[in-house]
DNA sequence: ATAAAAAGTGAGTGCTTACTCACTTTTTAT
DNA sequence: ATAAAAAGTGAGTAAGCACTCACTTTTTAT
């Protein structure tokens, strides 16, 4: 790891860390675009436009253009990341789970509405992910180490009461992200099904399509 | 549908299968840095370069730069598609399965031979498919629609034989496609990992999987 | 052998791109 | 009120882009 280009912003936006109106508007503007476009095509004077402010506001800030995708990267793991964790601790701690599939139902619920509040977001990191090598390495050896863990917590617990099979807890999250991820990307991310879909219909799915595999029957 | 640029290019492809030694080069190189890099980073000089030929050539012969794209994808979809299929139901008709995972394992083997020869052209599909949204559609209507049919004929038959769950077809390949599907993409198209891949270790994880879902325990 | 057709060339074109910089406007501190 | 600092501007720039065209070379047909 050593130094990564996202080390070296992240001390930075220390001092960036001043936001003005403008620069609000420059990234809600670049979110939407990249988002909807990607990134290489997209261009800087598009962003602008859309954000009403001059082509030079944004490279006053951001001096790259591959900058200004990296700090929205950037503020999305530094900023929402850490509140979303604290968020889903505290609910989960705030409730008490008799079955798995009532914490799973919980827990799927939760993230859809995450997922749609921060949509575009979700979808450039998907989009980006398939290009860039770094940013790739970067989100699953950071974030994704914390939040697993309360989720192996779970799996613990209802191996013990004998509600799943005694697997592997690395295997049953694979197997986990494999049900809901990749319906998940697909639905809210990649097409725009999400608009006429029964969440509710959507969740029960795939707490029964997991339980088929990983419960104890 | 009506006529959608890939029908158009259809009609003219039937003129323009004279494969000189240069247009195969271009094909070959265009392919390589359309996977690697995307089409929007790769510029026309860059395939010329790689494939030695001048610049224009690239134009005497595609009038533009997303025509290449598409050739290349129609190609694929035109020669290696129909041949995928025949070659499939001919291996399929001179085999005969005693189980269900005796089939889910001959059919997965001979898929990635399929995918590792042509992983280029995959990947392009994989992350080109993100951005152009009439290549999705194009895609999955066209051709899975025939493949679909033969594996549908196979749930049935195991079904019968009583090894596979009394499952809505369109259910049980919604959630093969999620076992294979995801871990291939992620395994075979978007990283390296296939390089030090135990292939038949892979396949007996899918198949286990799958049975674990789809069997009748 | 010859002419017509097709394949191939690469300097050139106009346009778009990310980015700069001398400058003006706004904010902050005293 | 004033000056220093920061935010914001937009015409300008060099580089890169997809694409063209007048031209040469190669292939095909007779």
């Amino acid at each position: 790891m050593d130094t990564t280009i996202f080390e070296q912003l992240l001390s930075e936006t220390k001092q960036t860390s001043k936001q003005t109106d403008k620069l609000v508007r420059i990234d809600l503007s670049a979110i939407e675009l990249f988002a909807e476009k990607g990134f290489a095509n997209t261009s800087t004077k598009e962003i602008a436009s859309r954000a009403d402010v001059a082509e030079g506001t944004i490279f006053k800030h951001y001096k790259t253009k591959e900058n200004l995708l990296l700090n929205i990267l950037l503020k999305f793991l530094k900023v929402l990341m850490p509140s979303m964790k604290k968020e889903i601790l505290e609910k989960l701690s705030q409730q008490e789970f008799k079955t798995f599939s009532e914490f799973f139902d919980f827990f799927l619920r939760n993230r859809i509405d995450f997922i749609l509040a921060n949509r575009d977001v979700f979808r450039i990191f998907v989009k980006e992910l398939i290009y860039n090598d770094e940013l790739r390495t970067l989100l699953f050896s950071n974030t994704a180490a914390e939040i697993v863990e309360v989720i192996y917590k779970y799996y613990d617990q209802f191996k013990a009461t004998g509600e799943l099979r005694e697997v592997d807890n690395a295997k049953m999250l694979k197997f986990m992200l494999k049900t809901v991820l990749a319906d998940a990307v697909w639905t809210f991310m990649l097409t725009d099904y999400y608009l006429s879909l029964d969440i509710d219909q959507w969740i029960k799915e795939r707490t029964d399509e997991f339980l088929i595999g990983m419960g104890n029957h």
